[in-house]
DNA sequence: CTGAAAGCGCTTACAG
DNA sequence: CTGAAAGCGCTTACAG
C-alpha cells in the first residue's frame, strides 16, 4: 500500500519533461494514486487515508499544480466563477459594489465575470445569456431593468441574487437598502437645521430606488408638519448635468427655497456647480445634501453632506448571500440602515 | 446524401426532449450530419457544402443552439476570454478604460475577464495565474508593477498587451501614453497665462506616469526660460487628500505661487478644496490645473482644466490590439496625443 | 468535402 | 477507502 519511493520519483521525473501546464493525471502518478482520489481530496469529497492525503498534497506543492477550472467546469458542472450583471462597470457608484464582490468571492476560489446592462433590459437578458453560456455557477444583478418575473425565471437554472429589490422565490435572494428611510434622513437633517423651503432635485422616474428617495422627502416634510410643494420638486436623471439645469431652472421660476435634497451625490455635485456658476455660496446661501456618499463627496469643495449608501459592503453582502446559496444554504444578511454624514455642505439657517 | 426530411424531424424530436441545453451533438443529428461537420461551420474552418450548411444554420436556429464555451476551450484551447489585469475595478481613471475594452471585445465575441492587482507586484502576479489557470487567450495589463521581464515571459505563453509602458517582445504589444508631453501642456498653458511661481504637486514616485509628468513640468518650466523651483515641488500620492496636504504645506511654508499643477485630478480635486479651506478662490487667487480629464472633472466648483487622457480610447485601442495578436496579425494603433481641455480652473494672471 | 475516433482535464457514479 | 471507466461538449488530426 505505501508507495515505492522510486515510483515518485521517475513519475516527477517524466512530469516535468512533459510541456504544457501540471495536470491532475500527474500528480496522481507521482504520489503514487489514482486520478480519482486526486480530485477527492481537491474536493473534499470523501475520507481519504492521512497517508495518501500526504502523498497527493505533497505532489501538489512539488509540482505546483492547479486544477484547471475549465475542465473542472465540463465534466463537474460548475466553473467557480459567478456572473455579475453591472450597469456600467466604470460606475462611480457600483464600482465600490464590485470591488466588495471581488474580495468577497476571491478567498472562495470564485472569480466574478462582470457584464454590463447599460440600463437596458434588453442588453441585461443578452448579458444573462452571455453568462449562461460561459456556465457560470450564479449570477448577482446589481439592480437593472430585468423585470421580476425574468429574474424568478432565471432562479429556475441557477442561483440568483439581486440587489435593490425585494422579491422571495426558490434560488433567490434579494437585498434591499431602504431608500425611503435615506430620502427621509436627508430631509430631515435639512428641517432639523431650521430649513423649511427644501428643495428636491428627482432621479429617474423609472428607477425604484430613485422613486424611494422621493418618498421619504415626502415622508420627512409631512412629518414635521411642512407642505410638500411641487414647484420645488424637479426632474433629473441621475447625472451631474441634471443637478445643474435643475438649479437653472428654480432660480429661473424664481422658487424660494433655502436648501436643496439631490436625489444623489452625482446631482448634488452639479448642483454645487450651478449655484456656485450664479454666485451663491454653499452652505452660506443654500445647504446642499446629496445621496450615495460616493468616495469622491468628501472632496467636493466643501465636502458634502450626504446620506451613506454603503456600496462595498453591499457588494460583499451579495457575494457573501451567493456563496450561502452555491453552498446549498439559506443566506442570511443584514443590510446596513442608512446613515446621514453630515459634512460642510450643510448648515444651520440664520434665523 | 442528402438527408431524408424525416429524420431531422425525428431527431429534432427527441432533441426536444433531452433536459438542458442543446448540444452540438444535437444539431448534427438534427441537421443529419455529423458533429464533426457542424463544427467546422461554426468555426469557419473548412469549406463546406452549401446545402449542408444551409441544414445546419437551420437547426442552429430552429434549436437556438449556442455553443459552450467551457467545453471549446477544453477541446480546441481558446476560450474567447481575455484576462485583463486592473489595478482597482473602481478607479475613477481605469473604469473607462474597462468599459473600452469591453465595448471593443463585445462584438468579437470575446468577454473580459477582469481581476484588481491592487498596485501590488506579488498579487498582479497571482493574478496572472488566475487568468491562466482560467485559460484566458490573452491578457491586457493596464500599467501595473509588475517587471517588464515578467511580462515579457509571459508573453511567451500567450499575448499580452501592456499599457503604460513602451516595451518590445514576441507576442506583446505596448500603447504608451506621453505623460511628458501631458506635463509639458498643463505647464505651458500656466505659463502663458502668464504664471510664473507654479507648484507642482507630484505622483507616486514609483509611479512611471507620475514621473514623466513632473519631467514635462520642468520641460516646460526650462523652454520658457524659468527657473526649477524644489520648494515648489510637493509629493503627493495621486489621492485627493494628498492634494489636500500639499496646499498646507505650500502654504505653511509660505511659498509664493500663483499657480498649481498637479499630477492627476483627484490630487487637483484634493488642492482646490484645501484653498477653499483657507479661502483663496480658484481661479481668482491660484489657478489649478490637473491631469486625466475625468468624467467628474467637468462638475468640480469651478470645473477642473486639466490634460485630456484618452481612457476609454485607450481601452478600446488594447482590446483591438489584443484581437490582432489573437488573429495572428500585428496590432497597429495610434495613442491619442494629450491635449489640454481649459476649463473655468485656471485663468490668465492679473498684472 | 466529410466521418469516426481520440482527446482536452477533470468528476462522478459504479464496483469493489 | 479507492480504482477503472464513462462522460462533460467540443475540436482536430487522420483517413477517406
Amino acid at each position: 500500500m505505501k508507495p515505492t519511493p522510486s515510483k515518485p520519483r521517475a513519475a516527477r521525473a517524466s512530469a516535468s519533461h512533459a510541456s504544457g501546464p501540471i495536470t491532475l493525471e500527474m500528480v496522481a502518478q507521482a504520489a503514487g494514486v489514482s486520478p480519482s482520489t486526486v480530485s477527492r481530496i481537491l474536493n473534499g469529497t470523501a475520507v481519504v487515508s492521512g497517508l495518501k492525503k500526504q502523498a497527493v498534497d505533497d505532489a501538489i506543492a512539488r509540482l505546483g499544480f492547479v486544477p484547471n477550472p475549465i475542465a473542472r467546469g465540463l465534466a463537474g458542472g460548475r466553473t467557480l466563477s459567478v456572473g455579475v450583471v453591472t450597469q456600467a462597470i466604470d460606475s462611480p457608484f457600483y464600482g465600490a459594489a464590485l470591488r466588495g464582490i471581488e474580495d468577497e468571492l476571491d478567498p472562495a476560489g470564485y472569480s466574478p465575470l462582470f457584464v454590463s446592462g447599460h440600463w437596458n433590459a434588453a442588453t441585461e437578458a443578452r448579458c444573462i445569456d452571455v453568462l449562461r453560456s460561459r456556465r457560470v455557477d450564479g449570477i448577482i444583478v446589481l439592480t437593472g431593468r430585468l423585470t421580476d418575473a425574468a429574474l424568478k425565471a432565471c432562479a429556475k437554472q441557477l442561483p440568483v441574487v439581486v440587489t435593490g429589490r425585494q422579491l422571495k422565490a426558490a434560488g433567490l435572494f434579494s437585498l434591499h437598502f431602504d431608500n425611503v428611510e435615506g430620502g427621509r434622513l436627508a430631509t430631515r437633517h435639512l428641517i432639523e437645521m431650521g430649513h423649511q423651503r427644501i428643495a428636491f432635485i428627482a432621479g429617474d422616474a423609472d428607477h425604484p430606488d430613485a422613486n424611494d428617495r422621493h418618498r421619504g422627502y415626502r415622508l420627512a416634510l409631512e412629518e414635521a408638519g411642512l407642505s410638500y410643494d411641487p414647484a420645488l420638486v424637479v426632474p433629473g436623471e441621475y447625472h451631474e448635468v441634471s443637478g445643474l439645469l435643475a438649479v437653472d431652472r428654480l432660480l429661473e421660476t424664481r422658487q424660494r427655497f433655502t436648501a436643496i435634497f439631490a436625489a444623489n451625490d452625482q446631482m448634488a455635485c452639479g448642483a454645487m456647480l450651478g449655484l456656485h456658476r450664479r454666485s451663491l455660496r454653499v452652505p452660506e446661501d443654500v445647504s446642499v445634501v446629496g445621496f450615495d456618499d460616493l468616495p469622491t463627496s468628501m472632496y467636493t469643495s466643501p465636502p458634502m453632506s450626504t446620506v451613506h449608501q454603503p456600496a462595498y459592503e453591499m457588494g460583499r453582502l451579495a457575494a457573501a448571500a451567493m456563496l450561502r446559496l452555491l453552498a446549498g444554504k439559506t443566506p442570511d444578511v443584514d443590510v446596513p440602515a442608512p446613515r446621514l454624514i453630515a459634512r460642510e455642505s450643510s448648515r444651520r439657517l440664520r434665523g
